[in-house]
DNA sequence: CGCCTTTGACCCGCGC
DNA sequence: GCGCGGGTCAAAGGCG
């Protein structure tokens, strides 16, 4: 996506657990519309079969042992340099969910590989690093839980899967999967 | 046996 | 320059 003009940076993870994350988009023909589109039939639609039962209402959907809802979403990009001297600047995308789940392996329907493990401060929970294990594909996501409300899970992918979903499940990441519209880095 | 997690070390950017 | 925080590497071990 090199049209974006904006981009939403999540509060700072460390730091706040705010919990209803804004979504502003104003790329291109398909940003905002589609993804709002998808996010409010799409995604809750297939959602309800798995016991999705928020919007942006997250707050009053206080329930832990429904399993998962989805919370919220933002969309950021960042911008980054690459450690290679004379490099351009590689920009990424990422898509933050947050997930009310009592589990924070969310299987999504791809495989993952865990990396990393790192404390956060102000954050009892640590964060998990995982990368997408189909060869060429260098997707990853951080899964972290939130210190003030411990039934929330944040997802944060990084890129975008260039492969079929690799197990026919009809959870949430299947649908990222259809929600492909931008081009690949 | 292959794939995965765990975990400490390492690297890098940034602020002081 | 140094320390801190975040991100990644890679060796070692676990597990099906």
């Amino acid at each position: 996506m090199e049209n974006y003009t904006s981009f939403l940076r999540l509060p700072s993870p460390t730091t706040s657990a705010n919990s209803s994350i804004s979504l502003s988009i104003n790329g291109n023909s398909h940003s905002l519309s589609d993804f709002e589109g998808i996010k409010g039939n799409g995604f809750l639609g297939l959602m309800t079969g798995e016991e999705m039962n928020a919007d942006t209402g997250l707050k009053e959907h206080k329930n832990p042992d429904q399993g998962k809802s989805f919370a919220g979403s933002a969309q950021y990009e960042v911008l980054k340099f690459s450690k290679k001297k004379g490099e351009k600047k590689v920009r990424k995308t990422r898509y933050a969910f947050q997930t009310r789940s009592h589990v924070d392996i969310l299987d999504d329907g791809y495989r993952w590989r865990k990396y990393g493990q790192k404390a956060v401060k102000n954050n009892k929970f640590p964060r998990s690093y995982y990368r997408c294990t189909h060869q060429g594909c260098d997707v990853k996501k951080q899964v972290q839980r939130l210190t003030k409300d411990e039934a929330v899970v944040v997802t944060t992918y990084e890129g975008m899967h260039s492969h079929p979903i690799e197990k026919s499940t009809d959870n949430f990441e299947n649908i990222l999967s259809q929600m492909q519209i931008y081009p690949a880095f």
